[in-house]
DNA sequence: TTAAACTTGACAAAAATACTAGGGTATATT
DNA sequence: AATATACCCTAGTATTTTTGTCAAGTTTAA
């Protein structure tokens, strides 16, 4: 029941841009650096958060990426579920579930796998990235963001 | 974010040996056949709940498992984390994380990850086996058991 | 004494994950 | 126009995790 390093450090991207939303376009390598992920992995990271609308992204020289949104419009769960499917504990719950089992309807342990995935997500749709700014600025002084790994 | 078939087969396997609380000892074998999992994988599950305190073996013939405790005894919580491990998102929580960060208290992703951390332990640990029973009476009017993949 | 059942540990195939490599393409600056 | 910067995209690969299998025991009821 692990978040992968997809989750992990593609939330702390998107967490880094919502802090400098406002500035100039923002370049993986300043990302990987501040957040120590390898900049050819974040690529593929953020490509799918661009797919997703999340992210858009600028060319060229000063180029980098900005926030497609206000971070108050960004949830948490939206950038996990992008990134790592829906967060259910099993294939057979989630909204249009990968898999139906044929006694699905009277599988007990079915019961409990929902209410795993309805409380999980009840967490992380209801946090968003403008909550996390928030949190941010509550515990750190200093403008510098820190996550660890 | 998914559980592993650990988690899944071993909570089949409890929950089988829960409906089958009163009987005689029952074997790897029938579980295996009525829940549709390898008897030899079973055995590993079944030997970390039996470590764990959770079953009773009987050996020699007429032998198997039963349930240690009964089944409002036994949480679907202990269950999952004896298998899986703290039901944590990230190593940096739980109750005695892996791995405390350097910069962990000003870690903005960590306060989300305790946060899911809590909703799923919220559930799992209020949900015992003879709640699963309960449901299950509830929904199946014959008395066979059925879980799905 | 024999067969059923549990015990243990080594091992291995398969899948998923986490990257790495490297060639493109667009754009700002000089 | 040239150049440097930075995004874009596809493959490949090493590592880890998962999911078992196999084999050689030990224990105990009948």
């Amino acid at each position: 029941m692990k978040l992968t390093t997809k989750g992990r450090y593609g939330l702390k991207a998107m967490f880094d841009l919502a802090l400098h939303y406002n500035d100039k376009p923002i370049t993986l390598s300043s990302i990987g650096e501040r957040q120590n992920i390898s900049v050819n992995y974040l690529e593929q990271l953020i490509s799918l958060l661009k797919k997703a609308g999340f992210v858009k992204s600028i060319r060229g020289a000063q180029g980098g990426y900005i926030l497609a949104k206000i971070p108050s419009k960004i949830s948490v769960g939206e950038i996990l579920v992008t990134l790592e499917g829906q967060m259910a504990p099993a294939d057979c719950v989630g909204d249009d579930p990968e898999e139906i089992c044929t006694n699905s309807d009277y599988c007990v342990t079915k019961i409990i796998f929902e209410k795993i995935y309805e409380s999980i997500n009840d967490v992380i749709f209801s946090i968003t990235l403008q909550d996390m700014i928030d949190d941010h600025k509550q515990i750190n002084s200093t403008d510098i963001q820190i996550t660890c790994k």
